[in-house]
DNA sequence: AATATACTTAAGTACATGCTTAACCAATCG
DNA sequence: CGATTGGTTAAGCATGTACTTAAGTATATT
């Protein structure tokens, strides 16, 4: 894949991984700095900054340092753009079973 | 990350891929043939049954063969539980401001 | 000032992913 | 039957992903 990689692209692939959907469900319930995140987790720290960073990437998280420790938080917006995508493919779906409804109506009638 | 994927990761993994995620895309609008499926995508056949292997294997599509026809449709219920996941993360993070709201409302009666 | 804390950077490695081409097989059409 | 259609299998390759360890840098704490 040559790294043309859409939002939508970055955020399901953010939410691919375990340790990440930890770390949103984490964050989920508030703010957290780094080595909180970490802590759950069975990975070096490096491990988890890396982690941290594909989700930044993504456009779930954000966050930012103060003095020595960086403060990291959800972004709902992004999380709802995955979100609709979803929402979209099931209104699609029931629009055409809406019509193979009408269709089956006419036939019975006819 | 050592295969040991639960459907979620599954899940997300597979919608990560625009090419997957055009499929699922099409396959919202009714069932579809392979060939279907490959017609918009500018990658060789084998290429698309890889990715409707993935697919596949995250339960967000099945498919059966008939003659040398193989037909391919969405299971509603799999996509169904990714997007639940997301609005289990919401619920927690409502719920959060909810109690926000709440302790403000105190500190500003006493 | 010395030490501990909270990251950060860099480099390396093993395995996974997204393709490709070539060859193959089994239904169906002429 | 022989050719075509619709898909399948296998092998290979370039790139991406998920870690690791080692070393470094600020910012508190004592």
């Amino acid at each position: 894949m040559l790294n043309q990689s859409t939002p939508l692209d970055l955020m399901f692939q953010a939410l691919a991984d375990p340790s990440r959907r930890s770390m949103v469900e984490r964050l989920s319930r508030g703010p957290a700095s780094v080595s909180e995140l970490a802590k759950p987790l069975a990975m070096s720290l490096p491990a988890v900054v890396q982690h941290l960073q594909v989700l930044e990437a993504s456009g779930l998280v954000r966050s930012a340092k103060v003095g020595r420790v960086r403060t990291c938080q959800i972004d709902w917006a992004a999380l709802q753009t995955a979100e609709d995508w979803m929402l979209d493919r099931r209104k699609t779906w029931e629009r055409r079973l809406d019509r193979l409804g009408d269709f089956l109506a006419e036939q019975e009638k006819g």
